[in-house]
Order: structure tokens, then C-alpha cells, then sequence
DNA sequence: TGCAACGGATACACTTCTGTATCGAAACGC
DNA sequence: GCGTTTCGATACAGAAGTGTATCCGTTGCA
């Protein structure tokens, strides 16, 4: 199911193009208010088109949470690969390390909001719908996974330690940014990106022990 | 609107009731799934009953935001009560004031699962209704204020510091539970008291500077 | 006691969505 | 090139919800 190599480039196609309707359905009526209906027409099919390619509504959300899922991984890698590059020829400092991360990793910390939305109305459809929590789960425990491997790598070529656990580390950060981006735009209407820069400043001199460091600015 | 003192007792029972059988309903089928008629049935009325007190189903749910933000100060400000009524018959070493702090406050942060999902909805219908965002603000940072508020007396009672700002400290708290109960029921269908309690001081240990303090065991 | 206002139930017309059944057309195997 | 399978459109009946209009019993007040 959903393996996009297996079938017909025609199905294929069509399935891509149900999936990115979907998510922007979503993201805008919530996985409640969205319809078959209304998920045909955005992608330009009718309703007739969604039946001969999903079962039900469910089945295709289930489909939208680990296409969302596999997206997220694939652009956490990127921006790993991004920042393993320019870690090569940056100085080695905290302060350099850091700004490197910032530089890679920050455009993934300010999710406009329709993906804010989207993605707070996938979790709520996991805690729902038993079926959906595997696939959930799994996608977000390999996120976190590379993150924190990242997050690893990057404090111990400065000799910083993290100061909690690495299930500990990603539930402070993974909330943080959340609980962050979500206030922002309910206070402010968007994300102000320097806030976000700023934000992950302090909290990176919570989470690491910068005491007893070389090379500070 | 909806000051319970300035109406008849008749339609404040009334209103009380649709507002707890909204509470029920947006937390089963979601802001988006529920209906006039969902709502009134559960409170044990027709629609005529809903329509009568309340001008819309929009009206309805931003006075179900007020409610539970009240319902969550008081419960945050009870628990506060009682734990400074402790406080001043425990020993004050960090240990024992930490102790107390969790036995006192850590009901707040096992919600059941009707209670995690009926705040993700309501903060989600505050994402995409600009009517209801100044209220769902404003109660999230007078509790937040208040949540603050005790932390630091908590501390510096044992001459603790917090190492971030408040804003930062409450994000990082509000963030790191959310995504605690949220991934708890994901993964185990339920929230472990003595394992909230275990990430409850570990995450301590991040925020707060332990180093030059005195009276640890 | 009588009447006016209020609260809640019922009825109505309308809209939207669902799932299935049927049909034509395009793609594919031989 | 021709038959077969696949894909998407159309049609249909039914379910569920919406908001308004109307009606009737209850309550409160003089």
C-alpha cells in the first residue's frame, strides 16, 4: 500500500496529487471537517476518482501522515548533510558550531502555519484513531533519532556535554520549538525568524553544560 | 456574556450544561466534528434549547475556551495554596521542596487523555479563529504568570536559580509535558505517574543550577 | 389571578456529504 | 490493432446537519 514504485505511474500520479490536497484540506478544515468531497475537488478530480484509489477517508490519512513523516526525515537529512559540509571548513568553536547549526537548521524551526496546523492535526488523529499511532510514532521516534545524533555530534566536536538524557534533550526541544511557533502565531500572526534564532540560543545554554569549554567568544 | 451571575439561574444551568457537553463532545469528534445537535442531545436538550442561549456554534466554543482556562488557573492556584501551606511546616533543603513540589502539582501534569486532546483541540480552533485567540492568549499567560510565580519562590527558597529567563523556563515546561503526555498516550494508551514524576526531576535538573548549593542529600 | 416574557420543542426547507452502481474512455498485453 | 483491464465521471438514494419560524408550557411579576 501507498509504496508509490509498485504501481502504475498513472495511479501514482493521482495518489500524489490526493495526498497534497489532503494536506492542505486539512491543514485549513482540520482531519474532522475534511471531506472526500472536498479533497477530490482540490486535487481536480471528482469524488469517483478518491474511490478507485483509496478505500476510505481514513486510509488516506493514514497515508498523509507517513508521507508527512518521510518529508520531515528526508529534510532533517538534508539539512544534516548541509551542515556536515560546512562543518569541514568552519573553525571549530562552540560559538562557530552553533552558528552553523543555526545557519542549516533554523528554516526547519520556523514551519509556516499551515504546517503548524497540519502537523498538530495529525498527532490529535493518532491519539484518535488506533491505527494511525504506529506509523506516527515511528516517524516521529526517527526524527528524533537523527536529530539527536546530530545534536550529538555537533556538541562533542566542541567538547560540550548535554546536560539530560537524549529521550530527555529531544522532549525539551521538540516541545519547545512547538510550543514556540504555535504562541507565535497566536500572538503575532507569524514567526519572527530572529525571535526563533534567539530562542534557540538560550535554549542551547540550558540544555548543554558550557562550564568547563575552550574557545569561547 | 456568559457572566453566570447576570442571569437567570434557569439559563445558567442550562449554559452549564451545553458548555460540559461541549467539552465532551469537541474532545470525542474534534472542533471541526462537533454539532449543535452533537451537543445539545449530550446536555439532554434539542437544538431549539441550544439556539435559544447561544447565538452559534462559534459563540459556544469560545466560551468553552474561557472555561477551561478559569477551570486550569483555579486548579493551578489550589494546588499552589496547598503546597505553600506545606512549605511552611517541611524542612527547606532543595530535595524536600522539590519533593513537595511535585506531590503537590503533579496531578496537573497527568491529564487524562480527554483533557490532552480537548487542549489541542481548543488551541488548534484558536490557530484558525482570530476571535478566539485573544482569550486562549490571555489565559495561557495568566497561568503561565502564575506558574512562574511559584517556581521562582520555590527556588530561591533553597537559593536555586532557574537558568533561563522566565519566558524561556515556561516554555520549556509547557512544551516538555505537553509533548510528555502526548507521546505517553501515543505510545502506552496512558500516562505513568512515577515516570512523569521521574521526567519531572530530571528535567529540573536542567533547568535549575545545582552547583553551589547547599543542603543536598 | 392574569398576562407578558422567556425557554425549550417541533416542523420545515435547504445544503452537504456518503457510498455504491453504472458507464465511457484511455492504457496495456498479446 | 483488438480485447481486456483500469481509471475516473456521473447519477442516485439516503443520512445528517443547519438555521429559521412557530408553537406551547412555565415562570415571574403586578
Amino acid at each position: 500500500m501507498s509504496d508509490h514504485a509498485t504501481m502504475t505511474p498513472r495511479r501514482a500520479a493521482t495518489r500524489a496529487r490526493l495526498l497534497d490536497a489532503a494536506r492542505e484540506v486539512i491543514a485549513e478544515r482540520g482531519a474532522g471537517g475534511a471531506t472526500v468531497e472536498g479533497i477530490a475537488e482540490r486535487a481536480g478530480f471528482t469524488r469517483g476518482a478518491f474511490y478507485s484509489n483509496y478505500a476510505s477517508l481514513d486510509e488516506l490519512i493514514v497515508d498523509v501522515i507517513r508521507e508527512v513523516g518521510e518529508t520531515r526525515l528526508a529534510q532533517v537529512r538534508a539539512a544534516a548533510a548541509q551542515f556536515a559540509s560546512h562543518r569541514e571548513k568552519d573553525e571549530l568553536t562552540i560559538d562557530s558550531v552553533l552558528e552553523g547549526g543555526v545557519r542549516d537548521f533554523v528554516h526547519l524551526l520556523q514551519p509556516p502555519m499551515h504546517e503548524v496546523i497540519l502537523q498538530a492535526e495529525l498527532r490529535l488523529y493518532a491519539l484518535r484513531n488506533e491505527g494511525a499511532r504506529v506509523g506516527y510514532v515511528a516517524a516521529v521516534r526517527e526524527t528524533m533519532t537523527d536529530v539527536y545524533e546530530i545534536l550529538e555530534t555537533l556538541f562533542a566536536s566542541v567538547h560540550a556535554q548535554l546536560r539530560a538524557t537524549p529521550e530527555i534533550t529531544m522532549d525539551i526541544l521538540l516541545g519547545f520549538f512547538d510550543q514556540g511557533s504555535v504562541m507565535s502565531y497566536l500572538e503575532l500572526g507569524r514567526v519572527d525568524p530572529d525571535e526563533q534564532v534567539a530562542r534557540l540560543g538560550r535554549l542551547v545554554d540550558v540544555i548543554i553544560d558550557r562550564t568547563a569549554l575552550p574557545g569561547q567568544s
